[in-house]
DNA sequence: AGGAATTACTAATTGGTTTTAACAGTAGCA
DNA sequence: TGCTACTGTTAAAACCAATTAGTAATTCCT
């Protein structure tokens, strides 16, 4: 029966197996590992503990390190859709290293947006005692999310609670709108279009402001019939596009609310044998990579801030003191201009 | 000093909280929290138990349970750029899935590519005692992983090391290109081009593998001329689209090594005035939904089975009893068409 | 010899699971 | 009636692998 005098059965080593063969105490062996400086230890032991520890190939046990010290060392990140996005998980990636570089892991769950996994999510995460949640939405829009949340540090992203009870780190739908409308001003356009959403949501109504503020800073009217809105897919923006251009006094200029209504706007420019950007000049939104930088010519774009919003929301969970609860400030991320050649 | 009788300082409730509140033991506690039935408790009992449990709002601490049962019920998923780019992660999000259908979380840490990163991730993985590791790359090619790999069960995604030691899920490049020119082949196509990749890669390989298994298994000879290779991307897929067209016998359906280039093909078949798919058809390979789903007309592609790969992978793991190690089997996942318009 | 400094250990703790034991009540049986 | 055997119920205690407070044994220095 006995046939393992030495270690158990066929599991890791332990500290305190390490702790035996260099005949020390376990405590020692931690305080050797952990560097501690309150108490002295010889080199010479210290020496003989590491050996020990190579010859094992021992390794803490962080499931019995985070009991001990409470810390579990890692954060949950519950998503509806984000990691079957093509480009969302770059909040993902922003949210990952910048918990990396804190030495916390990070537990993803997609929950497809479906409320009862989302609940199941939660509750694990909880038992894993995360110190820290994101909570993060593929489209900008507004959420409910389940109550247990509060029994954690949470921070949204790309999504917000209608009293605005929680932080959140959304894309700065105005600046973008304004940003992209101020790049084609400076470009001596007078008369911009702009090809909105037609589906009510965030997005919409701060980049339409975003439009008007920059017309207005530069002292250039709102044209309403400049002002359309069409469903965000290719074959409506080419449509509504090319109402546009067949104005007598066409734009010069078209601001599409995405990139996928840019490539509509593409294809009705190019069908009336105008250039881009010598006849009307093109602005997109989201920067969506595969279709942007493929188009002829590449598409200037603004686009969401998404990998810097993952990193805003690890960083301010890991700014917060032990015990303290994160104020509900929304935090507006600005969304950069990628210039490319269509404007 | 003495301010709070009942529960210490500022903890989540622990079980022992709950028993005091029942006024039965913890281990009474433990027994009803996780229905033993070897052990009978009455029903009155239990009640009491769920109701304390409640009214604390206790839930287990996942960390000291796995510490004692030696189940962390966690996998570790490491990749190079999966989470980076806007197709690969299907594959986590499968490996997500499979891992949720079975009570596991997810680690994920994405490399950059960066050895010293990966090292200190499986080193992190390990000190939390995963269960499984899935090591993933972003494109299909050959890997050497570190060594201590081998502590772990482990399964590449998308790659594999040159000895075959280690168990790999990869897609079937040569199916791929099968399927792909088997289509063109059914629809009547004789004189059917590939246009390839230039740079070495299993891909490569396969897919040209698979052209010309497909053009032998239907009798057809495989023209050289026909076989054409350029880096992938859209500007020279356009200019060997050209030449390909300006042959006498010019070919009438093209084979392209991915959507990328499949791009560049219907520019040049555009751009001759020919039409897709009834003067040449066009089947691409990657099924970017950006783009083969957004092109006129649709394209036809094969898809690479990314979010099967994540699932197959996290099954084989936890297929495996406990204490085995998993056979080095390379396995073929493969590669479906996703039918569109443009063949 | 007494006190401080150095060095390392004992034991408690973390929040659970699981084995073993204890105890009360009841039935069986001589 | 008295003893054993069993059953249903609960508790005690060991264990998982670490951290850490408290303590003890040496050595060094006056």
């Amino acid at each position: 029966m006995s046939d393992q005098p030495h270690p158990k059965r066929n599991r890791p080593p332990s500290m305190h197996d390490v702790a035996r063969l260099a005949g020390v105490s376990q405590t020692t062996v931690s305080f050797v590992v952990n560097n501690v400086t309150s108490v002295a230890i010889s080199q010479e032991t210290r020496d003989r503990v590491w050996a020990a520890i190579h010859a094992l190939g021992w390794r803490p046990n962080a499931m019995a390190r985070s009991l001990r010290t409470r810390h579990s060392q890692t954060l949950g990140l519950i998503s509806d859709e984000v990691v079957t996005s093509p480009y969302a998980v770059r909040m993902i990636l922003g949210a990952q290293e910048a918990a990396w570089a804190n030495r916390q892991m990070l537990l993803v769950v997609n929950t497809s947006g479906r409320s009862d996994i989302e609940q199941t999510a939660l509750q694990f995460m909880l038992e894993r005692r995360v110190e820290g949640l994101i909570y993060a939405t593929m489209y900008h829009h507004e959420v409910t999310p389940p109550a247990d949340l509060k029994l954690v540090s949470t921070v949204l992203v790309n999504c917000f609670v209608a009293d605005r009870s929680l932080p959140a780190i959304i894309p700065d739908e105005v600046q973008g709108g304004y940003t992209a409308t101020e790049a084609l001003i400076r470009r001596g356009h007078r008369r911009i279009a702009f090809i909105n959403e037609i589906i009510p949501m965030p997005a919409l109504f701060g980049r339409l402001e975003g439009y008007r503020r920059a017309l207005a800073d530069y002292g250039l009217p709102v044209d309403p019939t400049l002002v359309r809105s069409c469903h965000s897919n290719v074959r409506d923006a080419f449509t509504v596009t090319r109402e546009l251009l067949e104005y007598t006094e066409r734009p010069t200029a078209i601001f599409c609310f995405n990139d996928k209504m840019a490539m509509g706007a593409y294809d009705a420019i190019k069908r009336m044998g105008l250039r881009i950007p010598q006849d009307v000049a093109v602005v997109g939104f989201d920067n969506l990579e595969l279709i942007a930088a493929q188009l002829y010519p590449p598409l200037t774009t603004v686009a969401l801030p998404h990998y810097e919003m993952g990193r805003r929301a690890v960083e301010l969970l890991q700014s917060l003191p032990a015990g303290e609860s994160l104020p509900p400030i929304q935090h507006y991320i600005p969304c950069p201009l990628i210039e490319r050649a269509s404007i």
